[in-house]
DNA sequence: TAGGCCATCTGGTCCT
DNA sequence: AGGACCAGATGGCCTA
């Protein structure tokens, strides 16, 4: 009757779950409220003929029938939105955001934010590493050289990975110094988001050809950039890079 | 208490 | 026909 073997709902709240038999989920005062006599009487006829038997239209189904496929439907439902919030949680476990127990979650929509800005902002340190990779490499012999050496980077200079970490996060810490703010200045059309305060340093900045690389980068207090010393902030890890070290990072409220 | 966020149910639509 | 997807409605929980 019921596939939905998925993990529980993803919302750190969520008191009144509850796993039936079956495996479904169900809000403890809902499945009160929801017609508990009558989910019984569909789980029984499930077992008394799991196969269903010849199909027959809506409107032949008997009353159980149709509160068996409404279940059969509301399980399926839920379970598409249980995978939804899995996808959820791992786009929030990759984002630049504290997370912990005293961390309040970030909410669906900030986290879509927070995601698309955040891609923004990493494609715009990427093209201003690339330039500065560039400057550093000077002439265009040595780069040509080195292109034909590595004929997957692009004439832009190689890839990053391939540098010294320290050069790049200088480069990034002159960059995020300097101008960008990618991260910050929640503009007003940003959704506001009283539960995760700290989300809202990522959230409604422009799009990076407008709005990025304009304002200072706000880094959170956590994020303290000294000369010369290793710097544990999201922006001066390799990319890409496990998330381990973004996860980390404790921003209290 | 209002507002935000969320889970769930439900009916409709589209696709295979 | 069945399933996936979507959007609206509803109600619960939490916070300012």
């Amino acid at each position: 009757m019921d596939s939905d073997t998925g993990s529980i709902g993803s919302r750190s709240s969520s008191p009144d779950l509850v796993v039936d038999d079956a495996g479904g989920f169900f809000s403890n005062k809902m499945f009160q409220t929801y017609c508990k006599d009558r989910e019984a009487a569909a789980q029984a006829m499930a077992e008394r003929c799991p196969g269903g038997g010849k199909a027959k239209t809506r409107s032949e189904l008997s009353k159980d029938e149709v509160q068996e496929l409404r279940l059969k439907v509301n399980s399926r439902e839920r379970k598409r939105m249980h995978d939804l919030n899995q996808a959820m949680d791992g786009l929030r476990e990759v984002m630049p955001y504290a997370q912990g127990p005293s961390v309040r979650k970030l909410s669906k929509i900030s986290t879509l934010l927070l995601a698309r800005n955040y891609i923004l902002m990493l494609s715009s340190s990427l093209e201003e590493m690339k330039k500065l990779v560039g400057d550093v490499y000077g002439g265009s012999a040595g780069i040509q050289s080195r292109t034909a050496a590595h004929p997957a980077v692009t004439p832009a200079g190689p890839p990053a990975a391939h540098l010294p970490l320290h050069p790049l996060a200088q480069s990034l810490h002159s960059l995020v110094a300097s101008a960008p703010s990618a991260l910050s200045t929640a503009s007003t059309a940003a959704v506001p988001s009283p539960h995760s305060p700290s989300s809202t340093s990522f959230l409604g900045f422009h799009s990076p050809v407008q709005g990025l690389l304009k304002e200072p980068l706000h880094l959170t207090s956590s994020y303290r950039h000294f000369p010369g010393m290793p710097c544990p902030c999201a922006l001066c890890q390799p990319l890409p890079t496990t998330t381990s070290t973004l996860h980390n990072l404790s921003m209290t409220k």
